[in-house]
DNA sequence: GCAAAAATGATAGTAATACTATTATTTTTG
DNA sequence: CAAAAATAATAGTATTACTATCATTTTTGC
């Protein structure tokens, strides 16, 4: 990732906006402005009144946009899960060896990422944030079943499915690739969550990054 | 588990409430009927008024025993994982081999509990629903650092250690123990929510029990 | 068996939340 | 440049997450 990629925007499913926010100045404010609010204060404190003061907007021209603030977390979740495929497709482009392409695959899900790469108006290290403190609230409802019908996840099943082929590739005979790969996706998260909150549940070491290399092992041991 | 047993009452941590909801029959009715509440519509949805509704007793009332619904939720969670090990610590009893300690381990983590034990006012069976679909909330929170040194995670922390342990015994030069520990805990319940929500994130199979058996492939692997 | 203390019930109230509605003003576009 | 679309400004509502007060019941220590 880097300055040489040209803006593109990622579609991100009709279904989570009322309007789409990239159609519009008002839209990616109120995309650019969330972010910030939420990984400022966190999504429960989070409301569209208080978004409407930071961006100088009222609250009634947010909700033109999206239904509510479920679904605003949908779709930064979403949006967040479509630039990851982004970057998986773009760093396994041309790369046979279905091992390498493992490794790459898991160094892209587990890795840090500190970086923003300025290729759109989000800001991809306060997303990553947000998405590991928050995404699961985005399905961890009742109402998942129907957010799920209209698509909401339907990146994160792709995104599962294109590793698991990869796992597959490897080890035809391998019972579990769908588990094994939500397991490191979730999974990587929310370690990341527990070396910064609950170390006594991790083996956080400065040095290298443990998590990336907890899960390489992980995942080679258990499709050997 | 089993009838034989005598009714032990789970001591949980004093911080998470105002008033031992063990000490009266209010608050037993209190945490009986927020179990029954919570299963049924969701902790996003559930109230203090609408639990004084289920049980017949002001809101106020519910107030003298607990200080919000998060520090509720905080306490259920703290007793499932205190019930946790007290069954892990049956099971494991007598039992000297490392390796058949850690199966034992892994299956009382990944296992369906589908039986209530008749231990307490508890019901387990719907506890463990709401740990499986609501526990994440408990922490994800801005407020975790402040929680976790009330104590609020000492036994989820103690469980961790505990099998920590016996992995080190199977091979004492194992990295990460904690992480992977950690990893179980909070991946079974997360494959179990997807196994009924979200199927194409995981690889299930009427027969058999396919999370027992994914994670107990997976962690001997890893330790070997 | 009874007074004091503690727990509970009944009722009310408040600031904030999660929206919806209406009308005025500005901006866009054919 | 008029019509349409988008946004701003303002107001309003039911619900939530509490807190406060006082009356009534239950428990307890003597």
């Amino acid at each position: 990732m880097n300055n040489s990629i040209p803006k593109i925007n990622l579609q991100v499913n009709q279904n989570l906006y009322l309007k789409n926010p990239e159609s519009s100045e008002l839209g990616k404010k109120i995309i650019t402005g969330s972010i910030d609010l939420i990984d400022e204060i966190g999504f429960d404190s989070f409301t569209f009144r208080k978004l409407g003061v930071q961006i100088q907007s009222p609250e009634a021209s947010i909700y033109r946009y999206f239904e509510s603030k479920q679904k605003l977390l949908l779709y930064l979740n979403s949006w967040y899960w479509n630039w990851m495929e982004y970057r998986l497709i773009f760093s396994l482009a041309n790369i046979e060896s279905p091992t390498k392409r493992l490794e790459k695959a898991i160094l892209l899900l587990t890795e840090e990422i500190s970086e923003d790469s300025d290729f759109s108006h989000i800001n991809e290290v306060k997303l990553n944030r947000i998405v590991i403190s928050e995404s699961q609230k985005a399905y961890l409802t009742k109402d998942v079943d129907q957010e799920n019908k209209i698509g909401a996840f339907s990146v994160q099943k792709q995104l599962v499915e294109t590793i698991s082929k990869i796992i597959l590739e490897i080890n035809p005979s391998y019972k579990y690739p769908h588990m094994l790969v939500s397991t490191i996706i979730e999974g990587a998260h929310l370690q990341r969550f527990f070396a910064e909150h609950l170390p006594k549940l991790t083996d956080v070491s400065d040095s290298c990054d443990a998590i990336t290399d907890f899960y390489n092992e992980l995942i080679f041991k258990a499709i050997k």
